[in-house]
DNA sequence: TTGTAAGCGTTATCAA
DNA sequence: TTGATAACGCTTACAA
């Protein structure tokens, strides 16, 4: 905004220039066909000289729309979330609303306070990729009928539309493959606990474990930051002996995210282990570049994109009729063999 | 926002319930001390039962302040800026600003419309990575003394602020670096050629070569846009014959972002050619995952969190001190040396 | 201690 | 064809 010495134009000043009424520059400004065309040239012209801009929020405030639509997601940097909102962003530029986005960093409290922020600025829908379920957030977006679309993952209450990819199946899907493969001590990297994704991942892994006759070991299931630093870290603690997994104990790491993968990558240029040598590594979301990691990285895929668009439709469709109607949108992930995962037998 | 049907609390509707004016509750929610302290008690209480937010937007209309900094990035997806706005969200958020973000894709008449829009919802301070140098969206903000924060670029006109890589010396630093390896006929792959740092990095890239000697051959400068499919059309137009560029006239590619090199590395998998075997490739930007890619790509370094907090904190200090003081702070890029480059001399 | 009124920049209704 | 007026929700003198 301008200095405060520069004062804004408004109808008002334009008004006076114009030795008119604000209300007939008002009308000249919306083609006003009862506007003499003189006039309204006259006018038009003045705005266009001095660069007249309207007052979204005066109007915002006048007929109770604000065209704003709130993004709150965990990780702004994660490519994982980027993919996602350059797709919503895309369908919202062309529909003529804007994004205010906000970070909630896996954090409850933050996310409390961007979801009052955001209601408080006038935001006429939420995507949201909650920090766990049932949060005294989500209570407020409930309480206060917000349209809200929850993306990766699925509320409690069916009273909210989400758009989703199965992470259970995700995890099978991974797990299923490993023990193929051979594996039968895997370790699950699996994020933050209270992430919705990691409980519903960690279900799919356990599940399939029991499916095939292999005892679930807590002390195998791991929750740290989705982050190389915290990765390297827990992996740090298994080979210094300070983890009740020791370095021999298990054959592969499955991963909740990609970005912990790429943390295991890390640590194995640090400890010097061979992936998938060593360890067979199975990541999650297929983000970019992961295919020409070294080696290339086995992942699970997430269609990011699909559930930028379908979130954002599908919120737009409540915002602009005024639907109350819910819908559960449940995306198929895909499992996607490369190099980091390899057969247990052929290495021994 | 809600329904139709459900009205939105108001300190109106709060007076109402409370039989009281609503300047009352307006002074009692604010605590004034004027007011009668169970009075206060009472109305804080029916308001907190009520899930009572206060409308920002009509606060922003009466004083003159929005809390709102506009972004406008060429593109939400690319890890670059990804980088840079995590750090901007995480000041923004702590110093209770709220971030609007929009992606301008390369395109100047869409820059125009994202600056004019922000304009019009009264954002206090702009962050912007421009489309191209003197395009109408930054004489706007000139004209109507926005303040305003440049990123990636510097601008012609002295009076903005900025923060940026000094991309001629990054393109320095790579090339010189090729050259010592033996490398003389370097492929440019410079992303959009109305880029600013295209501008800069192709600067860098043809002094450095002309100090050493050595001809500037346009043809071996090709502008494609920033992506992985882009950057292999370009190559395949190459290996098809269809540019005026032979592959075997060059040994070494420089690209202006690594997510160009990226789409190199896809190449080489489609063509089969082996990086550094074939080409030695350098990136810019080291963004995430590249140190584990196969080979680990050499680039130059671009410090991204840096460059965020410097400029919300250029941009906050205008802000808030309503200042009209500019600074153009020009940060260091750095080689870093890893393995997509290899000398000329043990390849023959 | 509480209430009244004006104003922020719009839009829309009604009167002139 | 133009102008006056009220309203959106809030803050803040000022009056009671």
């Amino acid at each position: 905004m301008n200095s405060k010495n520069t004062k804004r134009i408004t109808i008002k000043s334009i008004a006076q220039q114009a030795n008119v009424s604000f209300s007939t520059v008002a009308k000249a400004l919306h083609d006003d066909p009862a506007i003499n065309e003189k006039t309204r040239e006259r006018i038009k012209e003045i705005a266009r000289r001095a660069n007249y801009k309207p007052n979204i929020l005066a109007k915002s405030l006048r007929d109770n729309k604000t065209k704003f639509i709130g993004m709150i997601l965990n990780d702004l940097q994660s490519p994982f979330y980027s993919e996602i909102y350059k797709a919503v962003g895309d369908v919202l530029n062309k529909r003529g609303y804007t994004m205010l986005l906000s970070d909630s960093s896996y954090d409850e409290m933050l996310e409390m306070k961007n979801i009052s922020t955001m209601i408080s600025q006038g935001v006429e829908g939420i995507i949201i990729s909650p920090v766990c379920k049932d949060s005294d957030g989500i209570r407020l977006l409930l309480e206060d009928q917000v349209k809200t679309v929850f993306i990766d993952n699925h509320p409690s209450d069916p009273n909210i539309s989400c758009v989703y990819v199965d992470h259970v199946e995700a995890a099978r899907l991974a797990t299923e493959y490993l023990i193929q493969l051979g594996h039968r001590k895997i370790l699950l990297l699996n994020g933050p606990e209270k992430l919705p994704s990691s409980q519903d991942f960690r279900k799919g892994y356990a599940n399939t474990l029991q499916e095939h006759g292999i005892e679930v070991q807590e002390r195998f299931i791991k929750y740290n930051p989705i982050s190389i630093d915290g990765t390297c870290r827990q992996i740090d603690d298994i080979f210094a002996d300070r983890d009740s997994v020791g370095r021999d104990d298990f054959t592969a790491i499955l991963a909740l995210s990609d970005v912990i993968a790429i943390g295991v990558y890390e640590s194995a240029l640090q400890h010097g282990f061979s992936i998938p040598g060593k360890y067979s590594v199975i990541g999650y979301d297929n983000i970019l570049a992961t295919k020409y990691l070294n080696p290339p990285l086995t992942t699970v895929q997430q269609p990011k994109e699909q559930t930028g668009h379908y979130a954002i439709n599908l919120l737009l469709d409540q915002v602009e009729k005024d639907l109350d109607e819910h819908r559960q949108i449940i995306l198929n992930p895909e499992l996607i063999v490369r190099a980091s995962a390899k057969s247990l037998d052929k290495t021994k």
